[in-house]
DNA sequence: GTTAGCACTCATTACACCCGAGTGCTAACT
DNA sequence: AGTTAGCACTCGGGTGTAATGAGTGCTAAC
């Protein structure tokens, strides 16, 4: 049904309007590609494609547009991966510096190079790792009643809960307490630890029971807490650059999304989750989301080891340069895994 | 010079501004605020005010906006402190919720909260504690060759840091060193460590050298790492909202100053340094950021105890509502520190 | 000192108009 | 049968002109 001339038509098309924000006529596409066929041929082409539905008219008098249809149908059939030039390897290699030492940092890095690169806005999310097991648990003495519980979870993070309690025993006695407290719940995971163990801790250290309840409370907490993670923006502005947001009333829309950490979270995690592995695209209404209609989405998971930890996108208008996109997002997750990697490596874990 | 009938004009001119965002006009004022005088008397005033330098004409036919000096008047001499609603101290009781356990968190909300019920931008930097003394260091076990060094500093602010070290004592060992260690940095700035008896410290456990010295070189980089604050924003698609803005042009400044973490720590350190315990007013160009400079900043510092430990801002077009911002800012800074003096009671410290 | 009156300015809006890019359709051409 | 030239038609965007109206400064009278 689809011939090869009408690819070759769709495909210039979505190039032109890609990188005009201008419908394209027939004429245009005649002068610009020479494809050895007529205005006229090219419009009889167009009208079918139209009636395929992966372009469509603004209006009677002007060019065509490609479809949320067209787009897809450019996305999954014909988009041919793009090398990155030299200037952006370079771009990329002093952008993201290694010797960071906080992740936290590390994804602010990366969130701002990519929107430099791309031009367009990003959303990284923090390394979520609340589903991690407890290997280490030391309580510190902070002052005559507080101490801290340090956790140290088996991805080598450390997360901080500040006790405080009547009685405390001494620095020698929350050593021994820390000690059993990390046998109790070494390997178990944050959300469920043995309360027949935890029961028999307190009876046996009756004089602390306050400060035990606590610290068994602090690590429900701390779960909640990592649930709702960190989220890092950049190039919002990029936004406002683009003819399709020159109305007010749009981007108002988009930024009001933007700002709203739980949408972008939902976002981030729509799509196929069985390709999470891959870069997963979302155009214009796929997102199921009335402020990002006119956006698309190109988004990817990156990695500790083959556990996806955490996910980084771009947002841009549906007629983003899809294929510059992915082959720069590509490079990036690539990049951050060995960076996550070697950072667990070098430093035994990571900060909070 | 600028008798009472002046200055009652003048205050009308400001206020209708701000309201309307349109010049307002001698007829304007005559049929709004009955002050018993003429259009053409208001003319002859509004004509002095202007020599004054208190007022300008955008053109020739166009009625009058307030001039920088203008609002500067409004503002030191004019403006009255203004009640919050019922609605306001009902919305910012539940906007502020008062079990957060992170100051994090609490930032967040706040931020939200401001933008929210002033409709401007607001920007919120997290509580810096790098002026902080050490109170209390320990040693935890993670891994064969890692170990996390606690930091507890005397505002009970926690920090991690992961070291890694060939040679590591056991958990005894650990506690040893530790406690040696809070003894040498007890009551020490983060800055500034005292070099001798660390030596002597690093002499003693020749053994575990590389770990201590890889602790103080730790302490080092935590200092660095908190100098550069994180910063919070919200309601940043506000500003889209108001007339001035509708140059996309315009818009894309302001944003870029916004999202420029320097730019605005820098802005809202600007100001009077001995005033840090009152509200501040940039208005317009006297911020001196040129891509600032159709804006104005309200900003406040909020405290523990005495100490001034972050800044707290909104940004608004010079056109701002400086009365109501002023009013509302104030209402929250003081009841962060209140919230903020009864986490560090009730928790004995607060989380990193 | 205040005000009414008046001529003048100038941004904004509306309207009519044209232009050009683009289309669909038909008939002729290969 | 597919391709192309030709043509009438559509429609958004720009341009020129006129009308509108809010506002001013100045002058003369109160």
């Amino acid at each position: 049904m689809i011939n090869d001339r009408k690819f070759k038509i769709l495909e210039a098309i979505i190039n032109d309007y890609i990188a005009t924000a201008e419908p394209v006529g027939s004429r245009t596409i005649a002068r610009k590609y020479n494809f050895g066929i007529s205005p006229a041929t090219i419009r009889n082409e167009m009208s079918d494609l139209e009636d395929m539905g992966l372009i469509e008219q603004p209006h009677t008098s002007a060019g065509r547009i490609p479809s949320q249809k067209g787009y897809r149908m450019y996305v999954d059939n014909m988009m041919r991966s793009r090398e990155l030039t030299r200037d952006e390897i370079e771009f990329l290699k002093n952008a993201i510096s290694l010797n960071v030492n906080r992740l936290e940092y590390l994804m602010q890095q990366t969130a701002k190079a990519l929107s430099m690169l791309t031009n367009y806005t990003t959303v990284v999310t923090e390394p979520e790792s609340f589903k991690m097991k407890i290997k280490h648990i030391q309580l510190v003495p902070v002052d005559n009643n507080t101490v801290a519980a340090v956790i140290v979870t088996d991805d080598n993070a450390i997360k901080n809960h500040i006790i405080k309690a009547k009685d405390i025993p001494n620095a020698e006695g929350l050593f021994i307490i820390s000690n059993e407290l990390s046998e109790i719940l070494k390997d178990s995971s944050l959300v469920d630890v043995d309360s027949e163990a935890t029961n028999k801790l307190i009876e046996k250290h009756s004089k602390y029971q306050e400060l035990i309840a606590k610290v068994f409370k602090a690590i429900v907490t701390t779960v909640r807490q990592e649930r709702d993670v960190q989220l890092y923006t950049s190039g919002v502005r990029n936004l406002l650059g683009f003819p399709e947001f020159s109305d007010v009333e749009k981007v108002k829309n988009v930024f009001q999304a933007i700002e709203e950490k739980d949408m972008l979270i939902t976002l981030l995690g729509k799509g196929d989750e069985n390709a999470a592995d891959k870069i997963q695209i979302l155009i214009g209404g796929e997102n199921n989301m009335e402020q990002l209609k006119d956006c698309s989405i190109v988004k990817a998971n990156y990695r500790v080891g083959r556990n996806s930890i955490g996910r980084i996108g771009v947002i841009g208008p549906t007629r983003m340069n899809y294929s510059q996109t992915v082959s720069i997002l590509d490079e990036i997750v690539k990049k951050l895994d060995v960076i996550i990697d070697s950072m667990l490596e070098d430093n035994g874990g990571y900060n909070e």
